[in-house]
DNA sequence: TAAACGATGCCCT
DNA sequence: GGGCATCGTTTAC
């Protein structure tokens, strides 16, 4: 998915703290991995509305995890937002989270959430201002210049970062897809990009 | 109303 | 590197 490759080496932020996106995973409802996958309920309602929402969802009954949902509008698609690299507010970060290393604070989806403080509440929420990613066609927008709670800043002009495609990690269902997006080299992902 | 499942993280080895 | 805690959502009866 190319919107997955895309948001490698933007910035997410919200509140006092920033993380650069190190990787990303992309869901579609034509495969069972996803949790549109099984079609509109009250949960899922969110991943086949406009795109550039946030979907957080619960998982284990614990963990809250990030989803830019993608368009077109009504495709039920969606990238999950996997590990960042720690830009700003990385002593707030250490405090939410509880820990000390720096690489440990937003090496997964459930941390990273803990450690930029975004929690359910913020599930249906626009995630563009008026960054040129924004401005993809059919991207939430009109928000009169007030910043979403979470906001995705374009990355840097110039050469994209260097990214592998893998297969996707923590699922039961589908798992041959390689639509993992990690940046090559990067020490903040969740788990290692495989040998290959 | 009940039961099974899961896009995880932590702690221990 | 591997096992387990934990609870909302979904689905079946």
């Amino acid at each position: 998915m190319a919107v997955a490759r895309d948001l490698l080496g933007c910035v997410i932020r919200h509140g006092d703290t920033a993380g650069r996106i190190v990787e990303t995973e992309a869901y579609h409802h034509s495969e069972p991995a996803c949790h549109a996958y099984v079609g509109l309920t009250p949960r899922t309602r969110v991943l086949f509305g406009p795109p550039g929402i946030a979907y957080v969802y619960r998982s284990y009954g614990i963990h809250a995890l990030l989803n830019a949902v993608c368009e077109p509008e009504g495709q039920g698609a969606a990238v999950l937002i996997r590990a960042l690299e720690p830009l700003e507010g990385v002593d707030l970060m250490r405090e939410r989270r509880g820990l000390e290393r720096e690489r440990d604070l937003c090496s997964g989806p459930g941390k990273l959430t803990q450690a930029l403080g975004i929690g359910l509440e913020l599930n249906d929420t626009p995630l563009y201002a008026a960054d040129p990613v924004a401005r993809r066609p059919g991207a939430a927008g009109g928000l009169g210049g007030v910043s979403p709670p979470i906001s995705f800043h374009a990355r840097p002009p110039g050469e994209p970062p260097p990214s592998a495609a893998c297969e996707r990690i923590g699922i039961t269902r589908a798992v041959e897809l390689p639509w993992r997006f990690c940046e090559i080299g990067s020490r903040h992902l969740s788990r290692p990009v495989p040998r290959g």
